[in-house]
DNA sequence: ATATGTGAAAGTTTTCACAGCA
DNA sequence: TGCTGTGAAAACTTTCACATAT
């Protein structure tokens, strides 16, 4: 579904007005009834015989995934990724503002990372209630990761993206996602050695 | 998949000898049999009326993954994401070496990240034919992201994992695998909107 | 007694193929 | 004519349920 928003992006950068969706479906490396399918699930969009308008399309389809906002994050564990993260301009470009990053180690704490002061864990229940915080970001080591998800849920966020390598858990009204480079390559290993 | 390995690790560093598939499946969030099917795909591993013995299904799992044995990796774009991987100590845990770091940026070559020289990204064919790399990571701006995958296949790459936002473009007996963080922010976007 | 391995059933996703509209 | 939107078919995945092994 991101990829849509890639090549749309990509389209719209080149001028581009109108796209069928074979064409589409090229860029995407998808088959082109499964764009049709998606697209048309959230409305009638294309235009028979002509295609889909790239600026309206991207348009209904930012609507549709909730990204036409912004989403204010915060991060916990300003470790290498954490600050790769940090440092990311493609976030806050989509509407992912990280607006606050904590750690628990008393030597980073206080240091700046991107324009962000580094802050005591401990507070951020007292912190991220006062601006609406819709996402946590938990970038720590994995022993460290479920304190994190704890520390999040009591200051009422509800989507959690655990980046650190272990199974979290959390109240049936909050949201995880994981993320694990090593997943990836592992995934590939597994390909190259079964050709 | 890469879930099992996740917590069969942690069930051996707690000393568990066996696990049946119901108390592995409550651990990995999925089905019961969904787990028993996996792992009868490759050999029959489980004890009946026992459950599996975990050093065992480790040793398994990684053999078919194809994980059992050590992977030459190689990253172009020395930018904050690919400091975070060369720094980041589980992929050589997992066996992912990453050897050496190209980038193009004069300012950064010769530089030292965790252990890595920067080398510049012409050098890239010459430097990796030497020693066998197998997988390569992409971690440029989107930009930079199709002439790092055409120095990887001059050099005779056959998997590529490209963590830049665009699609690239390989022959077909090149593998490539996309890693973008803004999917998992729309898509967790995208739940937090439709609860 | 207990827990695997596996066919058969249910559910989900992907693709096909074409009617219907610009 | 050209391309969308969509039912129907095919392919794939997940779950159930139980015969089978220790």
């Amino acid at each position: 579904m991101g990829v849509y928003i890639q090549v749309l992006e990509d389209l719209q950068s080149q001028q581009q007005q109108v796209i069928p969706s074979e064409k589409l479906a090229e860029k995407c490396e998808v088959n082109s009834s499964q764009i049709r399918k998606d697209l048309a699930y959230f409305g009638e969009f294309g235009v028979r015989g002509v295609g889909y308008y790239v600026t309206d399309l991207l348009q209904a389809i930012k609507h549709f995934l909730g990204i036409d906002r912004n989403w204010n994050c915060i991060l916990v564990g300003v470790g290498n990724l954490g600050r790769a993260l940090l440092r990311h301009r493609q976030l806050p470009q989509k509407g992912f503002q990280i607006r606050m990053a904590f750690d628990c180690d008393p030597f980073k704490i206080g240091e700046h990372v991107a324009g962000h002061e580094v802050v005591c864990t401990r507070r951020l229940k007292e912190k991220a209630q006062l601006m609406q915080i819709d996402i946590g970001l938990i970038t720590t080591p994995p022993e460290r990761a479920q304190r994190a998800a704890n520390h999040m849920m009591q200051a009422g966020i509800k989507g959690i993206i655990n980046f650190a390598p272990t199974r979290i858990h959390v109240s049936s009204d909050v949201t995880v996602d994981y993320v694990d480079f090593s997943n990836h390559l592992i995934s590939m290993a597994f390909r190259l050695s079964h050709p």
